[in-house]
DNA sequence: AATGAACTTGACATTCATTTTCAATATTGT
DNA sequence: ACAATATTGAAAATGAATGTCAAGTTCATT
């Protein structure tokens, strides 16, 4: 049992939520999931893999998740996108107008001028998104 | 005439669109709205006006406001906002969790971090949305 | 001013992601 | 084993965004 395992049973026994296969499946697959993930995708790989599953269960297990504080979502073309965030450093984003592809890095400065204005405008940050739209190099070449 | 009304119908001529009254309408009470706003709020506004106005026209004059570079959209609360582009300078965004009011903020250093970390990834930058949650110092207090 | 090709309008329909519903099924404490 | 309560998933509902199209408007040309 990983540490996170263990904090989602806990915090699930604690919200008087039962014990389900379903529920491990869904879950289980998001931790292996590196890269954020759309619930939709999520429920195509859990399927993928021969289990049977429905939508609204994992539609409901993210929604849980987050609530845990075990991840947490991100809106972008026109979808919810679920991503790490236990024991996993925040990540901001590039996303390619033309292609969607998505190019993950983190700016600890970027994160310290975030806090530094929230406090100077009386603000307590709870998570944030940092969204850059432009071209990777690919479609940069491919004109 | 200001710059923006020129630049915009100048930016229809060019595309071959006819003069219409309803597009004006649209196009004058986004240029009076200095906040963010979405196409429904923007087609409520218009109407309590006493204008006649359908929702299709707002929508639509919005989309093109964006192709003419006058407008871009950010993404939160499930909504799509649009934001003044032309002449304006760029906002971040603060979102309280609880009531939905949003400060806006600017920082000229988190730019410029951004732009040497797209160079970093050969990521040509062409807008970005930053978006920062969490509690407003109305809702931190009233507990 | 009349014409006609092309654009605009807005009520309505459609799409698509998200969210809810509910009857059948599974889990858990006693 | 029982009863109370949670879970499941197919189907329906919701809501924002987008498309459709017949009727109306614009404008260059005659």
């Amino acid at each position: 049992m990983t540490k996170s395992e263990v904090y989602f049973q806990k915090y699930c026994r604690r919200a008087g939520l039962k014990r389900s296969g379903q529920r491990d499946k869904v879950f289980n697959m998001f931790l292996k999931t590196e890269q954020h993930i759309s619930a939709f995708r999520l429920f195509e790989k859990i399927r993928k893999q021969g289990e049977k599953i429905g939508y609204s269960t994992v539609y409901r297990t993210l929604r849980l998740l987050v609530k845990a504080g075990l991840a947490q979502t991100l809106t972008f073309g026109g979808e919810t996108h679920f991503e790490h965030k236990f024991k996993h450093k925040h990540h901001d984003y590039f996303i390619c107008s033309k292609c969607g592809k998505t190019i993950e890095f983190t700016s600890p400065t970027i994160e310290r001028i975030q806090n530094r204005l929230a406090k100077k405008y009386n603000f307590t940050p709870q998570k944030h998104t940092l969204l850059i739209y432009g071209l990777c190099i690919n479609c940069q070449n491919k004109q």
